[in-house]
DNA sequence: TGTGATTTTTGATATAAATCAAAGACAAGC
DNA sequence: GCTTGTCTTTGATTTATATCAAAAATCACA
C-alpha cells in the first residue's frame, strides 16, 4: 500500500497529479506487475479491459494489416501510459521489448480515479496530446523523409528523450530494440536501417559497433539530416 | 449570445458536454468566424494563442520540412477541433480547403471552460484519444501500404466518416481537397494519387468522372483493397 | 567455452513509386 | 463565350528502397 509513495518515477508520470495523502488510493486501483522480453501485454482487437503505466522497460506498440505487416507507432518507455481507448476493444497491439514493470488498472477502477480526481484526468488529457503531436511528427517521417532522414530523426528523438546517463560516454544512444521493431517503427526494412546505419558511421556522424548502442559523433550534423538538409 | 443554442451540430462536436443553462457561457467565450478557401488558420511554429472547432468545411492540419516537404496528418471537418497543444507554440500548421467556420475559443477562455466543466474536458479526452487511435491507423498507412491500398483506404474512410446523403446517388464520396492534398495526406505524389484512381476506375472499383467527387461501385472490393487483400 | 540459432550486415537485382515532361480538362474572369 | 491559368491525367524514364541471397557477428544455452 505504499508502493506509489516509494515510486521513484512518480513524477514523471500520470500519477504525479494525485496528491500524497490520496496515493493509497491509486495503489489500491492498480497492481504491479513484472514482465520478461516480448510479453503480449495487448492482443490487437481483443476487449479493453487494463490501462497500464510502465515504470521499467519499454513497450513497443504496434498495429498489422491481416498478411502480417506491422507498424511500430511508438514505443513506451519509463512513465508514459499506454491502452486508453474509447471503443470496447484495443486497436493496436502492445509488447514488451526489454524485462518491464507496470502498474495496472483495471478499467472500472481508472473510471473511478478519473471521475474522483480532475486533475488526474486534466494531466491524462495533457499526455495524450503530447502524444498526438509525437504522432504527427512520425507522420510527416513515415509520409515525407527519406531512409536516411527517418534514420537520423530517431536515433535522434532517442538522443534526446532517452538520455543515457548510466556511462560516461557522451551522447551515448540505447536501442533495446532489435533492427526488426526499428525498421517496422520506421516503415523500412531491416537490411535498409542496417544499411543506413552503417552509412553513418562511414560518415563518421555516429560511431560504436554494438549492434544495441551507438554513440553520437555529432549532434548538429544528425539535427541537419534529420530535418532535411542533406549532408553537413 | 444564443448562437450555441441553435448550434444544429452541436451534439457532433465537444460542445454537447456542456448543459443547455451553461450554453450563454460556451456563447460568450467563442467567437464564431467564416473563412474564404485556403485561408491560414494556423501557422506552424507561432504561439498557441486559440482552439478553434469546426461548424461547417473542412481544415487541413499539416507538418513541413524546412524544404517545403509537407504531410498532412488529417482533415478536420464539421465537430472537429483544432489547436489543442501543450507547447506554447503550435506545432503544425492549419489551412482551411473550402468555405469554413469555426468557433474560436482564445486560449484563457478554453482554460477556464476545462477548470470550471469537468464533463467539458472528459468529452475532450475521448476526442483526443480517438485522434490518436485515427493517427495510429494513418502510420500503419504511411510506412505499411502500396499507394493501391493507400488510396482505397482514403476513400473508404471519407465513404464511412462522411457520407453523402445530399444526392440520391449510393456510396458517394466528396473530395472537396486537391490531388496535391490528397498526395501529402497519403504520402504520395499527385501524379501516382491520379493514376491509382485511374487504376481502380478502370478496375469498375469506382467510377465518376467528376475531379471532387466519386462513387464507389464495390464497398466490399474497396474494403478488402485497403486491409491489403490484393485484387477482391 | 563451445555450438547452434538468431540477428545483423553486406551484396546483387528487381520494382513500386518518384521524377520529368506534356497534353487535356476545368474554372474564373473579362 | 473565349481566354488564361490552374488542376488533373497520362506517358517515359529514373531512382530509392525492397527483395532475394549469403556471409559475418552476436547471443543463448549446454
Amino acid at each position: 500500500m505504499h508502493r506509489c509513495l516509494v515510486c521513484e518515477i512518480r513524477d514523471q508520470s500520470v500519477c504525479r497529479a494525485i496528491d500524497d495523502e490520496d496515493l493509497v488510493v491509486l495503489a489500491q486501483s492498480s497492481k504491479q506487475l513484472s514482465l520478461p522480453p516480448n510479453t503480449t501485454l495487448i492482443e490487437e482487437g481483443s476487449a479493453a479491459t487494463a490501462f497500464f503505466n510502465v515504470t521499467a522497460g519499454t513497450v513497443k506498440l504496434f498495429k498489422s494489416l491481416p498478411d502480417g505487416r506491422r507498424q511500430i507507432t511508438g514505443f513506451a518507455d519509463v512513465g508514459h501510459f499506454l491502452g486508453l481507448t474509447n471503443a470496447g476493444t484495443y486497436s493496436f497491439g502492445a509488447e514488451t521489448v526489454d524485462t518491464v514493470q507496470v502498474c495496472r488498472f483495471m478499467r472500472p477502477q481508472l473510471e473511478t480515479l478519473l471521475a474522483d480526481y480532475p486533475q488526474f484526468e486534466r494531466r491524462l488529457l495533457a499526455e495524450v496530446t503530447d502524444e498526438l503531436a509525437e504522432a504527427q511528427e512520425q507522420m510527416l517521417l513515415l509520409g515525407r523523409k527519406t531512409a536516411r532522414e527517418r534514420v537520423a530523426s530517431f536515433l535522434l528523438a532517442r538522443m534526446i528523450h532517452r538520455p543515457c546517463q548510466t556511462t560516461g560516454e557522451e551522447n551515448r544512444v540505447s536501442l533495446p530494440m532489435t533492427r526488426v521493431d526499428i525498421a517496422d517503427y520506421l516503415g523500412l526494412t531491416i537490411e535498409t536501417v542496417s544499411r543506413t546505419i552503417s552509412a553513418l558511421r562511414r560518415d563518421h556522424i555516429i560511431t560504436g559497433t554494438d549492434h544495441h548502442g551507438i554513440r553520437v559523433l555529432s549532434p548538429s550534423r544528425l539535427r541537419g539530416l534529420a530535418s532535411g538538409q542533406e549532408n553537413a
